[in-house]
RNA sequence: CGAGUUGACUAGACAAUCGCUGCUUUAUCGUUGUAUUUGUUGUUUCGGCAUUAGAUAUACGGGUAAAGGGGAGGAAAGUCCGGGCUCCAUUGAGCAGGGUGCCAGGUAACGCCUGGGAGGCGCAAGCCUACGACAAGUGCAGCAGAGAGAAGACCGCCGAUGGUUAUCUUUCGAGAUUUCACAGGUAAGGCUGAAAGGGUGCGGUAAGAGCGCACCGGACCACUGGUAACAGCUGGUUGCAGGGUAAACUCCACCCGGAGCAAGACCAAAUAGGGUUUCAUUACUUUAAAUAGUAUACGCGUGGCUCGCGUGGAAACCGGGUAGGUUGCUUGAGCCUUAGAGCGAUUUAAGGCCUAGACGAAUGAUUGUCACUUUUCUUUUGAAAAGCUACAGAACCCGGCUUAUGUGUCAGCUCACUAA
RNA sequence: GCGCCACUAGCUCAGCUGGAUAGAGCAACGCCCUUCUAAGGCGUGGGUCUCAGGUUCGACUCCUGAGUGGCGUG
């Protein structure tokens, strides 16, 4: 994503979110779903930790992108979410996909 | 066996599935440049040149797919020092400012390392140390204390000599003893303090004092050892010091030009913007006629000139250059092995190896087995459960320092205890 | 990447910049005043001066290292 697209879902977002995630999206007009991660020094403080949130988001993202229809997806993150275990993380991103995915079925 | 100390290594392993990234090879797609060739159009001094369309070859970059092999650290961190590299400046040197500070060596260099000296800590192995100069000058030291720097006289001690009081003796000149502490002497003792101008002993004296002597310790000179710092059961001279603080100013010696890969180099968009040329436009004159000529314009500030501000069409060319892209970008003071030199840091030679290059920032996820740790049962073994590890993520590259940190292994040395 | 600053009571700040007593305001607590509260008055407690070393007789102050927070600039 680029910073316009960035900007585009940020005015105009669709907002669900967890314990530990804020996830916004819009529809999109091309016939791809794309993701952009923001996660802020701030909350996350060492950079092994930011890394490690940025690849399980990627990877439970990429499992089950084709599950999801054609939005744009920004990721942020809640402070706390570095003393997290990978399974837990998986799992909220888990309940998020399906949360999506049910609204958008309707 | 226990306690300690120094140095070095290590940073979970394997397999399966899926994924990221850049590299190599192959295939394919579209596109761009170059070369050859065929044609079109324009121009021509008929050699060519420019333009545009196609084919073939080749090159580089890009997309897609497949295969192969690669992909975080000992600190990648803090950014505390030093260098390489790049650009800018530069005759040279100095001033200012900053840094370093026992000696020698190592190194590209260092505030780093090695070895040595001195001082301190520890029974020892060993560890720690900004460790030049206060006799060039200036400053600082509360309170206390007599006195805080060519020091001072509070309590003390003495009081020879001179004066004074009393007593005794008397040859009546004076003498002896005692008292006073006035002039004066003194720095042994006390007191204060973190610190008070060598220490101990004997002599000496009215009392004292390096005043004299002996020993210890200094200082200076020489000698010896050592490259040097420095050291000495060495010799001589000197009665013996104007102490502390320079992480106070300062002095001395040595070092330092400035900026940083967002450096720098190359390519290079736009309804951005600069310059040059030509044409157009505009004004005036002229002509049948934008035909020809002259001025370049137009608006505002002025009535005019000069001057200032603002606005101005089209094409071609030129250089600068923003966004953006490419490069710099990983072969390097590189790593490993062996041999030589050296106490060592390090260095020399030979052979071998290529080992991350991302940029909204890759190096991962899940599962299984083993290893490791903890807990429980059992108490040789073994079994089960949990954890799946600590500190922590490259961003131009190296050499150090500092800080954070899990587990285990190896080697050297010291002390204590026991046994032989 | 480069350059710079701060850290003192629960909070905001002084503190001799060239060294010897840790202070002010607000807040807290107690008492007075008031029928009660606020305001006012009097008093009290509260500090490892961010941490660790060093220099010094003596360190909030000087030096070194570390930690945390913040600012500027490209």
């Amino acid at each position: 994503m680029t910073p316009d697209h960035f900007k585009a879902v940020f005015s105009n977002a669709t907002r669900f979110s967890s314990k530990h995630f804020t996830i916004l999206i819009t529809k999109n007009t091309d016939n791809n779903n794309r993701l952009g991660l923001a996660i802020a020094k701030k909350r996350v403080k060492l950079a092994v930790q930011r890394n490690r949130i940025k690849r399980l988001t990627r990877e439970s993202f990429r499992l089950n992108q084709t599950t999801i229809p054609h939005i744009d997806i920004v990721v942020m993150v809640k402070s706390g979410i570095d003393k997290l275990e990978n399974h837990e993380i998986n799992h909220q991103l888990d309940k998020i996909w399906q949360k999506i995915n049910q609204r958008y079925k309707r």
